[in-house]
DNA sequence: TTTCATTTTGCAAACGCTTTAAATTCGTCT
DNA sequence: AGACGAATTTAAAGCGTTTGCAAAATGAAA
């Protein structure tokens, strides 16, 4: 039996409670070499004789010391944390985008050996200035920006303050010079579009948000750049927007669209959660989905599967992204990148059964 | 315009960037007074004359300094973090629960001035040791430990090294002293039972998982005793299992019930993932829900919602939850309670579309 | 003016670690 | 034996804070 095994509570509770050694210096004692010695050859430094460094290795794991980390930071000016804010939305405002980002923030984070440090914003405090905190305190070596807004302070601030960062998400204004990575809303929407005008589809709708986001922007963007580029004067596209997060007035967009005069016989909502609720209220309409209507989303959220018929959507890979990001962010923190690291990356569609063939408005 | 002001990048940038302070010792220099007295000032010792605590803190305020929390945290010991230890789930498990359950500690613990600190289980180490490691490398005041199962190592080791912890729900042994929040899914699920033998139901099915988890015993306790107590012996219960976060046997343990010889009326699944494959095994096989079988499910995810007719489940509050727990954890670490806190919540039976009458056998 | 109590401020020692520069040990070669 | 260079080890100085204790300044009383 190894005398490190702590699942057996009687043996373990020795150890983790009488015979560990918490600091260096403890650990130095038992060992009759200096501090100094310790610390080298747990940090593996050739100059320690080899036998030493093993001997102190042993030990080390015998005892259960792990390095306190607060002093090891004080020192070497770098917490191993990345910091990352969380937005507080609306009180039953879920949000699917942060369990899977975190997640994946986490990943790939932790083959670096940093950690994930999670800031909340209190109430009635703005989201810079906890991000302001975050930084100045000293308690993140860089952090990750989500969500980024057509012109956004957090990227100012974090520029002017030429502290690491990565943005999940990019500046409006190509000229901006800072680290993202983004999914390619534009190339996306254009296929959207492709795919319904193969379908026979001529009369678009697209829900989308009023807010001055990037991603809207891009996807927008895509959107009348691929209609532009079929030159078909037959399509038409009809547009309603509303104020994200305000879910009452999602719904009357939606349904200002489904009950308009003559109703598209597509609809691309912006993102999944605008689809879902097209779909319930097409439903709930007596619309036959995709007899009736086709339906395509973004994002690729766990409802979109279980939504009948299943919403055809883009899987932008949040999580794999958010991993991506965290290898990114480690990199600008330890190479310092002059040039600006970035990366589109191309969602993918996955085709469910909100999709169909145009009905002929004939019949 | 105040000086402090930094959303114009101009004066942002000035502020920012050249006239900061970043250590007590330079702000004591530009003040002109010790360290101590600018430590002092700003905890606002009441031996430090008033109007050199305001002078000190208008300079702060002006000078933008943040304390450097690697060095408070050395000298006080206490770190500021509530640690929490994410389980990797297979590449493509959707964690629904995660992202409700930080957002809700993060809300918690930002009321005490704390954050979040959270660290990812690397492919191939064990959950234990990278819990030991949050808490010995000292980063961490207090953990909280999310989903128990009937005998932990988790806790037992918390509680050898007598380290502040909440769980999000308990062990099996009652007798276990240990700080917990728990939803009582032993009432819920008794609670489901009469809700469908009020409707007529009295063939019950029950999916499970083969997995020992706390959860999982209490609500099947919880459905067992309500049958018991009805005492009509023309109740019957059938159960299937499997092993959890194992799709392809879940999906094949719902269609052994839904094939079976004679199928229960109504299908309880354990949490809502369950539930929902429920109803789309349900719809595959031509089952109209409810009207052929009524299916209810406990969480009360997202997904729930979306998916028709509309899942009947219990909302177990997980946000509010983790918000509770959080409060718990900040009191434990401050007072060291010598009595185990403990708080049982009651689910909120939500009422969708998914149950109805129990069919009439005999058409 | 001196004295004493009171208010206000400062020195210096931690906290546990890394690291520079210096000291010690060892083997080997005159 | 002595000496030199290489291989090991160590003492001590920080990192930026808090805080016990002591010193300085102030004010009132003698």
């Amino acid at each position: 039996m190894k005398i490190s095994d702590c699942k057996r509570s009687n043996r373990g509770e020795a150890i983790l409670v009488s015979q560990r050694a918490k600091t260096l210096k403890e650990l130095a004692e038992r060992l009759d070499v200096s501090i100094t010695t310790v610390s080298r050859a747990l940090a593996g430094h050739e100059q320690i004789a080899l036998k030493t460094r093993q001997r102190v290795a042993e030990a080390a794991r015998e005892l259960g010391y792990v390095p306190n980390q607060a002093a090891r930071h004080l020192v070497l000016g770098r917490s191993g944390f990345a910091g990352f804010v969380m937005p507080i939305r609306g009180l039953n405002f879920a949000d699917s985008y942060l369990g899977e980002f975190i997640t994946g923030l986490g990943e790939g984070l932790v083959s670096h050996g940093m950690d994930l440090f999670l800031a909340t914003v209190p109430q009635g405090r703005d989201e810079l200035t906890v991000l302001r905190h975050v930084v100045e305190s000293g308690r993140a070596d860089g952090v990750v920006v989500p969500r980024i807004a057509e012109v956004d302070t957090r990227i100012d601030y974090l520029t002017a303050r030429n502290f690491p960062f990565v943005a999940h998400g990019r500046l409006l204004d190509p000229r901006a010079r800072h680290h993202w990575l983004d999914s390619d809303g534009e190339t996306a929407f254009a296929e959207a579009f492709e795919m319904l005008y193969g379908l026979g589809h001529r009369h678009i709708g697209l829900i989308t948000i009023s807010d001055a986001m990037t991603f809207r922007h891009h996807r927008e963007t895509g959107l009348h750049r691929a209609i532009a580029a079929r030159g078909d004067p037959a399509v038409r596209l009809d547009v309603e927007s509303f104020p994200r997060f305000d879910r009452g007035a999602s719904v009357a967009a939606i349904n200002r669209m489904l009950h308009a005069e003559t109703r598209p016989t597509a609809i691309i909502g912006l993102f999944d959660e605008i689809a879902l609720t097209v779909m319930e209220e097409a439903a709930r309409a007596g619309l036959s989905i995709p007899r009736d209507l086709s339906v395509v989303g973004f994002d690729n959220i766990t409802a979109s599967a279980y939504a009948p018929p299943g919403l055809t959507t883009f899987d932008s890979g949040n999580r794999a992204c958010a991993s991506e990001i965290a290898h990114m962010l480690v990199e600008v923190i330890e190479t310092r990148p002059d040039q600006p690291m970035t990366r589109l990356i191309r969602p993918n569609l996955i085709l469910r059964a909100s999709h169909g063939p145009a009905p002929d408005r004939a019949q």
